[in-house]
Formats: C-alpha cells, sequence, structure tokens
DNA sequence: TTTTATGTACGCTTTTATGCGTACATACAC
DNA sequence: GTGTATGTACGCATAAAAGCGTACATAAAA
C-alpha cells in the first residue's frame, strides 16, 4: 500500500502543557533514556528491549511522555513512530530542551568515564 | 548577642547538581510552595503551618530541596533562614529557575481565577 | 531553672510509581 | 485464512514517596 494513513494519538496543545508534569515526566531514568532515543532517531519506531523494560512497562512510559506533551506518537501500521515536540517545547519553556538535552548526554559521559574526570 | 554566629547546612556544589534530581524535587507541589515562599522571603524562615503538612515532612522537603541544590539553609538560633541559590542556579542552568518561577506564578493566578479565562 | 519555639529522627501507614506476565487487539506477511 | 509483530489493558507484586505522631535536641525567652 503506498500511502499508508497514520493516526496521530491525541495530546497536549502548546497551552496545555504543564512544566511540572514535563519534569515528573523527566525524573525517571527510563523516560530519559526513551527521550534521547526519539531525539536521535525522529519519526523513528523503538522497542522495549532497547531500555530494559517489558513491553507494558514501555506502553506506559510512552502514555506519560505523551500526555506531558514531550512526544508525538503516530500510529503506523502495527508500530508506533515517535517524535520529540521540539519546536513547541522552544516555543513554551525557550531553553528547557536544549538544557535538558546537555545534561541528558553529560550523564552518558560520565557513565561512559566511570566518573574518572571528576577527580 | 549582636553577631550571632549561623551554621550553613552540608549543599551540593555547583558542579555537583543534578538537572532531574531539581526536577524531581520540583515535581511536588508543597516543595514548589516552599520555594516560591523562600523567592519571595530571601533569608527568612518558614513554618509547616504555611504549607499544610507537619514539621517533620517540612524537615524531608528541605532536605530534598537543599540535596538536590535548589536552596541554602543555615541555622539562626532555633530556626531555619533559607534562600533560593539563584546565581549558582542562573549559572548551572541559565534560565531554568526564571522558567519555573513564571510557571509557579502562572499556576497560582490559574488557581486565583478558577481557570475561568481558559474557556 | 523552667518554659517555649523550632527543628530532627524514628517508626508507622497510606499512596503512588514501577515492574512484570497474561490476555487481547490490530496490522502486516504469508 | 494462519502466523508474526507490535502495542494496549488489566491484575498483581514490589518499591519509593508522602504523610503523620511521638520523642528527643537545642536555643531563646521568661
Amino acid at each position: 500500500m503506498a500511502s499508508r494513513l497514520t493516526r496521530p494519538l491525541s495530546l497536549p496543545s502548546k497551552e496545555e502543557m504543564d512544566l511540572f508534569q514535563i519534569m515528573a515526566a523527566l525524573a525517571d531514568p527510563v523516560r530519559r533514556a526513551i527521550i534521547a532515543h526519539i531525539a536521535a532517531t525522529p519519526g523513528g519506531a523503538c522497542s522495549s528491549s532497547d531500555f530494559g523494560v517489558s513491553k507494558s512497562a514501555l506502553t506506559r512510559h510512552w502514555r506519560i511522555l505523551r500526555e506531558s506533551g514531550l512526544i508525538r506518537q503516530e500510529v503506523d501500521g502495527t508500530r508506533h513512530r515517535n517524535w520529540l515536540r521540539s519546536d513547541e517545547l522552544d516555543d513554551r519553556f525557550p531553553g528547557l530542551m536544549s538544557t535538558v538535552q546537555q545534561e541528558i548526554a553529560r550523564k552518558s559521559n560520565v557513565d561512559l568515564d566511570g566518573e574518572t574526570n571528576e577527580h
């Protein structure tokens, strides 16, 4: 089938976004890993094995990320394609996601280094 | 006694601050109320009755705020004086606290309005 | 010294969050 | 049609977070 329809899942408008709901969503390390993955592969899918959690756990994390406004999802066949809502997030909370992504990267570097650079 | 000594409680350095620990601290509405109070009265004390929680609950919230790096506390007699670590926070996470304070204010306005402006 | 005010430490309960497994639903491949 | 892949909904178990009350500690006031 050439023109495959995608169904976007319901999500808050830019105005409805709640900063502290977003912060609560980002407080979980699994969800931060999902965010990092989506940011690196916009429009891509992700599987539960990527994050060491079950399928049902991944479903819940997706919902929390989606309802906070951090991501947009579309059903595409049997898969979900995911995007970070960068433009709307930048518009609503300027600089926030840039800081978040920087700190996610910083933390993974620290992990790779075994924190040896900190002494 | 004219020169009363104050004892600062231990707190993370600017470099040790963890963005996501800060976000977890800000995810709680009681702690946001404490932050708003401290921001409005720097160096002041706060009592548990201000926030509708017990003394022991307030102690725990203080510790979480202090260990995340959001506030500085000094023991002054029988009281604790509190400050937001604005300069260090601005330096480490530019723009973050400005956004946070704006959203705290926005939420309390919405509460006062009974959200009547949203329809 | 006694009393009052402020705060902490501990134990306990309740609530919330996270995790998994199973069963089910849907879309695609065959 | 059957089978496979992907994802959701539910129930249940575990862990984390929040709450309170009591007892205790310290500083100031009386």
